[in-house]
DNA sequence: CGCGTGATTGAAACCCTTCAAGTTTAGTGG
DNA sequence: CCACTAAACTTGAAGGGTTTCAATCACGCG
């Protein structure tokens, strides 16, 4: 099974020996080159991915056609639409590949029986999902305090590696600024220094 | 025990009698006059609540002193700090009664063990996760995407009985901008009607 | 080489905030 | 119940930060 995965479930979820066994019969490792989509907007989604190796971003795109990344998830990073998995309901988002990507695919059955396979996965999921809402609040406010300079200095030190592997206009489209104003924001900060 | 909890668990988590006998057991009723605070930044949250009658606020007291709401919690919604519940970590929010209000009081031990007194119960909590996380994309969405006044439609349609029990600058605190700014977007709706 | 994509820069426009003042509303004590 | 005060809301003018639009530059790749 994928090498990161496993190592994951084993130690940041508690997972025994067992239980790895019974995860690795259940889940798919695939793999997508750059700019392929793995979810598109009205799609039903029935997967959640973790990234093996690679990078991926989840987006919506506005009534104006500008997209908006609402998440990067680099190695070791689950991604889905969580409330179109668990609610079936049709997705908002998109998620494709930003460099070549080997995910592992989790799907519906497997998440809803989650529980029954590994109580260690099911409460590590729970967790996820708390960690997950700290990271919306945080965002939120932000969004709301913050200007676009600290915006991007706290990207840039909560995902350093990120930061160098996507352009510079994704990046401005994850703070929710445009491509210009963080150009300008970088020329600031380097000036600074 | 308190009637709209009863109802709430029954109609829209799918409790029992029994376990709802059970759950009546481990929780208590507490009612706060206006203004009370229900939890304070630095606390160790330990409860979560259960608006039985009344309204509360949560909110963040950012560096330069202004308040920002994270959110606002009428009759049958319930509000803690999941993140500081669940990780026993200090909270950073604060919350308090915008009204005389009566809440459920759900502490860390009734949370935890909420699996074991009742499927239903743990079931629909994380339903209520799940739907948490989309209404905080959502709210990303709209203050990456949208201006004030479409912000402040969004919420009136979203939250139309809220909007008459709170003073405007909560509202204004609620959608990121001034009270001032709130006042002027809300003679332009005035104005075009 | 030439084309396309991404990054930079400048100037004007726009939205929202800030500050200051005035008006209305609500609550309180005499 | 009125008078007074504080809080909430409104309004205007000036300022700041970000966007928009347009032009230019840098780079990789067929």
């Amino acid at each position: 099974m994928a090498d990161n995965f496993k190592t994951y479930l084993e130690t940041f979820a508690g997972v025994n020996n067992e239980e790895l066994i019974l995860i690795g019969e259940r889940v798919t490792l695939k793999t997508f080159p750059k700019s392929r989509f793995l979810q598109q907007k009205g799609d039903i989604c029935r997967f959640s991915f973790f990234v093996e190796k690679g990078l991926l971003r989840m987006y919506s795109i506005d009534p104006l056609g500008k997209e908006h990344i609402i998440q990067f998830a680099p190695e070791n990073w689950f991604v889905s639409d969580r409330g179109s998995v668990f609610f079936n309901e049709p997705t908002e988002y998109y998620i494709d590949a930003v460099e070549d990507t080997t995910v592992v695919v989790l799907d519906e059955l497997f998440m809803n029986q989650a529980s029954e396979i590994s109580v260690a996965f099911r409460k590590h999921n729970e967790r996820l999902l708390h960690n997950h809402i700290r990271h919306l609040q945080k965002r939120i406010s932000l969004l709301i305090g913050a200007g676009a300079e600290e915006r991007y200095r706290d990207f840039v030190s909560m995902y350093p590696d990120v930061h160098w592997r996507v352009p510079q206009w994704m990046v401005a489209s994850f703070l929710g600024i445009t491509p210009e104003s963080l150009s300008r924001v970088r020329r600031e900060l380097a000036r600074k220094v």
